[in-house]
RNA sequence: GGAGAGAUGGCAGAGUGGUCGAAUGCGGCGGUCUUGAAAACCGUUGGCCUGCGAGGGCCCGGGGGUUCGAAUCCCUCUCUCUCCGCCA
């Protein structure tokens, strides 16, 4: 959520970024600006009149100590008025807060200036790439069939269980999930990240503070039962401890990873892309998540998306990491990045991860500030990326290392699995 | 699930319906002293809105009410803790 200070002194500059991501603004913000001027006089005008009857309950206390009744009687006769309209004046108020509350969370994030133009994935600039793509057999399998044939992932017991979108690893198909899970979590503790273990079941305020609510309500899990939603991403609750948080500016940057299962309900996604891995309703993945001083999160953007590079090369996977367009950006983000891998027996490239930086956005939703030596409080800027998201990993490692022999663990996994080849 | 207690500043913990935004202690910050440190002593120490500023207003879990006036009284919701039961 952007703040109405930003959007009152910047709004030709908002309307004119906002355009990027194919979000028309003037409409918009010209209501944010009638309605802050109206919070601000109203809420002067309601001061006024609360300091007087302030001053009128203190002067019949001091009265009625001097035993003087009837004087403060008539003192009171006087707050009927101001009474009634500090009610009217506060219920003004209130409403503007309101509306205008509302119409802030219906204004995405500004893109970056370095955001391309464009309209939908065909739009996103490749950044670099890397890796190798293997040149496999004509009858080279899907990892779906790999998956089959060396009996690591069975789909249809995940449908007997739970229902599609649950698959159930056993064997080494259960190992190398295990393997990429420590994998993941050993190199971001040595990049400098602090291991979470986060609870996978969160508030409606923490799904709030992140973004997912309103916006994305029926993407969660929800138990109404106890009104907990399922999280989607570890994010939602490790960037949440610091919802209401004000650090001292000599604690950032803030650098926090978490392993957790994600749940998402991707309702109305069906179709060939969900096939096998492509797509779940619970997945595994590792996050990691930053909170930085304003003036340092790019440089710290740039730091996370070289840090996930090393993973995706240490794995020995081809990849590519894309600069997203304005109309492929999500609501929230100012800038960014997404990774890709290529599954070479689908012939396609899989989104891996996906690192941003969100500015002050998130930041505001969640109250998290830091203060400074000035003694100043201002909001933090939040970042975050997946460090990787497994199941398409899983499918790309599987299809590219496919041989005679069988399916070759890449040697910095070799560790973590202590095997060296499904077979 | 049953019974009870409670929610106050970074933490602990006072608080009579009226100079309470809130005692006190600890912690934090600054200083004196010291070669340095500790101790001791002195000072300082929340957030939000508004205003150039002086200042004004709001915040004692959330919401509502009573009252000229509420941290304090009433209603309601949420949460936490203790004991019992069940249980990884």
């Amino acid at each position: 959520m952007l703040t109405t200070k930003f959007i009152t002194e910047n709004a030709t500059e908002v309307i004119a970024r906002l355009a990027k991501k194919h979000f028309d603004a003037s409409l918009i913000v010209s209501e944010v600006i009638s309605l802050d001027t109206l919070r601000k006089t109203t809420q002067t005008k309601l001061d006024e009149v609360l300091a007087e009857m302030n001053a009128i309950s203190k002067a019949i206390g001091d009265l009625y100590k001097q035993g003087k009744k009837q004087e403060a009687d008539e003192a009171k006769e006087k707050t009927v008025v101001l009474k009634e309209k500090s009610k009217e004046l506060s219920d003004i108020l209130d409403s503007a807060e309101q509306k205008l509350h509302t119409l802030l969370l219906q204004i995405p994030n500004l893109p970056h200036a370095s955001v391309p133009e464009g309209k939908g994935a065909d739009d996103n600039t490749i950044e670099r790439s890397g890796g190798t793509i293997p040149s496999l057999p004509a009858n080279a399998l899907p990892h779906w069939e790999l998956a089959k044939k060396y009996d690591l992932i069975d789909f249809e017991l995940g449908v007997k269980i739970s229902g599609a979108g649950f698959p159930v690893y056993k064997g080494k198909g259960a190992q190398l999930q295990r393997a990429l899970i420590n994998f993941f979590l050993s190199n971001a503790s040595q990049a400098g990240y602090l291991e979470i273990q986060p609870p996978y079941v969160v508030n409606a305020a923490s799904g709030y503070g992140t973004g997912q609510l309103p916006d994305k309500d029926g993407q969660m899990y929800h138990a109404t039962i106890d009104d907990l939603y399922l999280i989607p991403t570890a994010e939602v609750p490790v960037t949440n401890i610091y919802r209401d948080v004000i650090l001292q500016e000599k604690e950032l940057p803030i650098k926090n990873t978490a392993y957790s299962a994600c749940f998402r309900r991707e309702a109305g996604s069906y179709g060939k892309d969900v096939r096998g891995l492509n797509r779940l309703h619970q997945f595994d993945k590792v996050e990691i998540v930053q909170i930085q001083h304003p003036d340092k999160s790019y440089e710290t953007l740039d730091e996370m998306v070289n840090y996930v590079q090393t993973l995706v090369e240490k794995l020995e996977l081809p990849w590519r990491i894309l600069r997203l367009c304005g109309g492929d950006m999500s609501f929230t983000s100012a800038l960014t990045f997404d990774f890709e891998v290529f599954s070479a027996a689908q012939n396609r490239w899989l989104e891996v991860s996906s690192v941003s930086n969100f500015e002050s956005f998130q930041a505001n939703r969640l109250k998290c500030r830091y203060k400074g030596d000035d003694k100043k409080t201002s909001l933090c800027h939040t970042l975050n990326g997946s460090a990787l998201a497994l199941p398409r990993i899983v499918a790309a490692l599987l299809e590219n290392n496919q041989t005679e022999e069988g399916i070759v663990i890449p040697k910095a996994l070799v560790p973590f699995t202590g095997f060296t080849l499904i077979s």
